[in-house]
DNA sequence: TTAAAGAATGAATAGGAGTTCAATTCTTTA
DNA sequence: TAAAGAATTGAACTCCTATTCATTCTTTAA
């Protein structure tokens, strides 16, 4: 035997794996899933079409790996959020006021991981993690209607319907309204979410 | 000269016309848009694909055809029963369980117009829909706040927000429950929205 | 009946983006 | 230094449908 792969090889791939993410992180950041074509990914990794097949069966793995990446922070955010000290009142007005906040400052990124038209396969991984965000939310329903801060529901019902909630309004009022309306809104929703889980007063 | 349309040929042709539509909107209403291929379209029409491109410039334009048709149906039923007799809550509660009724009823065609992946030029009259779903749904909250039934709050970001809620939960626990399930489900979501919505006691 | 104008046809074309692979360059070990 | 084994390259290829258009029917009016 004549090679064997040494560690800085090993370093080496891992580095090229991991510029050819965030550069595909990166487009989808600025200009969504369809301005990361495999070429332009290519192009802003440095390294040749070719290349991204050596580390990515598909486009569609390296797709799901971003929609990963990027949901998993938010879905992270979201759960420390939801797990501080306080009444279930406030950790939920912390966790959705942290939703609407890191999906103002990203927007774009925002509506590629919420609504943007993709691939059924990297739709699934949008599911999943329209799931992630449910269940977080679902257990602090389950817990405030032990606590008796909020009315008896179906929790699975409330908390997929909250996440619906903060997408659509994610896209629409919100995402249009002036920098120093964005407060209001964001407090908007943050009432009405409460008022959705049924605080008791 | 010796050809000009006759009213016979003008009634073919709307009749073309008319069969090409709806075999877009049966394919759709069947696989989703990603079923509704030209030449299945033209298949099921009974025509040759080429003839497809005598009656719209192009396939977007037929999908935005059959998305316009099908949604506007959809918020006319919406439209009726919100503009029944009875307190605030009452059309609201209507309004809703319209909703949920007809999406469950073809579920396939709710997928698709909720949220199946399309073309961005359709996607935009997806946003058209559900603007004009929010807009029938902030009228009422605009009287009820009058008539004093409900909160005060933001009504256009509340109507958004009850639109993506619906959406999201037609796509999430209610799709996947079983039928003896749904009603109750059903009954979840319309309190949930009047909670949401701030009903007063 | 016939010529002009339209309408319909469907095989061929186009175009765009993902994927492949023969050739090339780089790494490692003897 | 050489040879084997990998990794990289990027132009060529593939695939998939939407779209086109030369040809063939239909219809109309003289």
């Amino acid at each position: 035997m004549a090679y064997r792969e040494t560690a800085l090889v090993r370093a080496r791939k891992d580095s090229v794996r991991h510029s050819i993410l965030e550069a595909a992180r990166s487009l989808v950041g600025q200009g969504g899933f369809r301005a990361a074509q495999m070429s332009a990914v290519a192009a802003a990794a440095g390294v040749a079409t070719g290349t991204i097949y050596r580390y990515f069966p598909t486009q569609i793995d390296l797709f799901a790996e971003v929609f990963r990446g990027n949901s998993q922070r938010e879905v992270d955010a979201m759960q420390s959020a939801a797990a501080t000290a306080g009444s279930c009142s406030q950790r939920l007005s912390l966790a959705v006021s942290t939703f609407i906040t890191r999906a103002l400052r990203n927007r774009r990124l925002a509506y590629a991981l919420i609504a943007e038209p993709v691939d059924p396969q990297v739709e699934a991984e949008r599911l999943n993690y329209r799931q992630a965000y449910a269940k977080i939310l679902e257990a602090l329903l389950e817990e405030g209607m032990v606590s008796g801060e909020f009315v008896r529901q179906d929790a699975r019902i409330t908390a997929a319907a909250l996440v619906g909630l903060l997408g659509e309004t994610m896209l629409g009022p919100l995402l249009h309204s002036t920098p120093t309306a964005r407060q209001s809104v964001a407090d908007s929703i943050i009432a009405l979410c409460l008022r959705a889980v049924g605080v008791k007063p």
